[in-house]
DNA sequence: CTGAAAGCGCTTACAG
DNA sequence: CTGAAAGCGCTTACAG
């Protein structure tokens, strides 16, 4: 492969001109710089990424950091992100952080950043105060999806707001026992998302003057398969409610199959709603809250972006709407 | 941050040293690496991936090459490539192929590659002859998972057999009519993973001396809502298949959802199996073949480990095993 | 066992 | 508008 020496010795001028030329910059002339061009073009050359990096300082690189990579929210996120910032010419370097516990994850380190990337973006994964300081030290720009980093930008939805929004599509069908799935996990109590869902699911009930039955709040890992067995057992109990809320709609496709496991018929029997329009969702019948999942990767990238290319640094709140979705999962109360 | 010069200066040493010893090469005292390593650590010193990279010609980043991001097959063979790669010092890069159209994808380029990665892993990516001449220019090891690259290792299931035993599963409980969704797409006519279970329904089909229906073979893109639109067509057919093999499980989740839309039941009146055993498809119930995706991802990545690290660059097939998962959507022919 | 020096392939002031 | 030269921060023969 050619380096920057060929294309000058072929073109008679020298690697300045050519750097210079290749990259747009003003100052050559134009016959100058449409010789460089053709000579690049003839011997197929490349500028090496290594060697512009050393020499600039900047990668064109970002971090994109995610706490799993096999789920749904967060394949989404990488694909749509991925794709902004190669549109840019940047690229996407992946630091999947689990673990084989569900509670710990592996920490962001020094030598993941270091060199290595212009900035990067989180995916709704809580940084630790140290965290925050080695992002801050290597002086990076980051942009948080989901779970905000403070005094970075950051694009979520309003999880208080659609939260909201799916208890009270409960509340308007007539329901009042209505159970919830999706508790914080103990250990990532640090989580924002959890935690706001469960407290807007509180006040909507509160607000409407429905008690809330605390054994009828579930944990589970935010999975359907914990969601399946653990809403067996809230299903079981006696007296049961007639809806639940899932706080994603992989748990309420859980929740609703042990529904059925009982016999129960849903809506008729038994409502339940989530929240994501999950890719399955729609061909599954699932009531749901959406969010535009991709839309938040894309203005992620893009607030990042204008870090790196325009020196925008801001630290503005994207606030991104969701939308009651209503489909066969949730019914009126039975009589 | 500090660089491999000041660590020299603090150490008392050569930057020659400095590289050795913490690269734990030979020849370095016991007491000097213990110095260097102790100044290293002091300083939270950590080498510029990107100096390393242009004097040493190798980057450590492997290129996942994907045609979809965002579908779990592909975000679970990514997930665990980068978790193979990283332990072993490399890191992901990622390229998604997406383009807005389906039969289309973006083509692998130069400019991807070069002096950017050590070498690529396609996710069922079928090569194009000017891409496949372009990796052997670059001189970079390739492994395939899925679709495989002339003369490159691959890692993948053998579909046929794979095929045979979803098919068999539904011959052996009785059923005759037997349609069949994932046909190959017309523009991918490439991609040898649909052609390869269609030949494999077919063949199978014909050696129990079983009639293959043509208009019960289905396109669809792979998705479950094609499936779900395209199943609900075939089952208003008379006659209609009693049980449908579908080339993936999200497809199959898609048929099942159209025949209970039309008030069949299912297994009683209508069978569905599927090929992967995807991340719903135990909380469904569904009668399913199953791969080990993750595992075919860490096999890839140690594959291209050895030819990276070891020098081992072998052509071998991995072919995995698939197994029969027995669940609910599948029964005894109806009477 | 250790160091001086060249080299990896670019970019970027600085001159002219 | 163009070039010579320093510099980015490492690795790697080559000497000793």
């Amino acid at each position: 492969m050619s380096t920057i020496t060929d294309v000058a010795r072929v073109a008679g001028v020298s690697v300045a001109t050519v750097s210079r030329a290749l990259r747009g910059l003003d100052r050559v002339s134009p016959e100058t710089r449409q010789r460089v061009l053709d000579v690049a073009e003839e011997l197929h050359y490349v500028a090496s990424p290594t060697a512009t990096s050393l020499a600039s300082g900047r990668t064109r690189v970002v971090a994109v950091v995610a706490p799993f990579l096999t789920r749904w929210f967060f394949a989404t996120l990488v694909s749509a992100i991925e794709k902004e910032l190669r549109s840019r010419g940047h690229h996407a370097i992946l630091f999947d952080l689990e673990d084989d516990t569900y509670d710990q994850r592996l920490p962001l380190t020094q030598n993941m950043l270091w060199k290595r990337v212009d900035g990067l973006i989180t995916l709704n994964v809580p940084m630790e105060p140290d965290e925050v300081a080695l992002v801050d030290r290597l002086g990076l720009p980051l942009v948080a999806i989901g779970s905000s980093v403070p005094g970075r930008p950051c694009v979520r939805i309003d999880d208080r707001t659609t939260m909201r929004t799916a208890v009270q599509h409960l509340i308007d069908l007539g329901h009042e026992r209505i159970g919830y799935i999706g508790d914080v996990p103990r250990n990532v109590a640090h989580v924002q998302t959890p935690q706001d869902r469960l407290d807007a699911f509180r006040a909507t009930m509160a607000a409407a003057g429905l008690p809330v039955v605390e054994e009828w709040i579930l944990g589970s890992d935010w999975t359907a398969e914990a969601a399946a067995r653990d809403g067996a057992g809230l299903l079981r109990l006696d007296p049961r409610p007639t809806a639940v809320v899932a706080a994603s709609d992989e748990m309420a496709i859980g929740v609703r199959e042990s529904a059925r496991g009982l016999g129960l018929r849903v809506p008729e029997d038994f409502s339940v709603i989530g929240i994501d329009d999950y890719v399955l969702s729609g061909v599954l019948g699932l009531t749901t809250v959406r969010q535009d999942v991709a839309a938040q990767g894309r203005a992620a990238a893009r607030l990042l972006l204008a870090a790196l290319l325009e020196g925008d640094e801001g630290s503005d709140e994207v606030v991104m709407p969701t939308e009651l979705v209503v489909r066969s999962s949730t019914g009126p109360v039975p009589a």
